[in-house]
DNA sequence: TAAACAATTGAACAATTATTCAAGTATGCA
DNA sequence: TGCATACTTGAATAATTGTTCAATTGTTTA
């Protein structure tokens, strides 16, 4: 394995968003479809403002996809990498 | 894929720790094998005190294991999901 | 257009965190 | 025993971060 300065950093950028308890369980809520911001904030229990700044950051990160209807922003997870890195952590958390 | 809330803390708390460039570079320094402190403070071009405090929480974590020989404390990657971890998120990034 | 609904944004605050510095512990060797 | 090497630890500091609150933007419907 090789690795660069740069794709290390760029590893710990990608793991510390993975890293907050909040947007591992926006992701984890997203696995099985699509959400309305309002609909995930009622998933966790939490405001509509502390959810949308979460996304913002997992919507830099590439983590997730949004695309509005209506009123509404619907997000999703941005791809399987997604999935895989949250069954990753299960199985190793799991061990 | 199913997962209880303790699980997704865990998995959180699991990428909070990969989620920082020093503790990343560690880790990333470690795959090919065990080194001292000194040698990886070296190779990372920071202080021993530094190291020593990330190697603590890399230990805590279960991510790194230690032994002492002599002088040194040698350390090593805990298993193989340390590396497969790694390697997932070097994937990740070089898309 | 006005009102209601859905979501975003910015500022502020408390909490967490990474590094530094200084002091301490542990081991080996003269 | 004394000294050097190797590492750890605790306190302090600066920086980053997550949530709240209030204000704002965008969209639909009456």
């Amino acid at each position: 394995m090789y690795a660069d300065e740069q794709e290390l950093i760029d590893v710990a950028e990608l793991y510390r968003v993975f890293g907050d308890k909040t947007r591992v369980t926006i992701l984890y809520t997203l696995t099985d479809n699509e959400k309305c911001v309002n609909d995930i904030a009622a998933a966790l229990g939490m405001t509509l403002s502390a959810v949308s700044h979460q996304l913002r950051i997992l919507k830099q990160a590439h983590l997730v996809r949004y695309r509005r209807v209506g009123k509404n922003a619907l997000y999703s997870l941005s791809d399987d990498h997604v999935r895989t890195i949250l069954e990753q952590g299960l199985e190793h958390v799991r061990e």
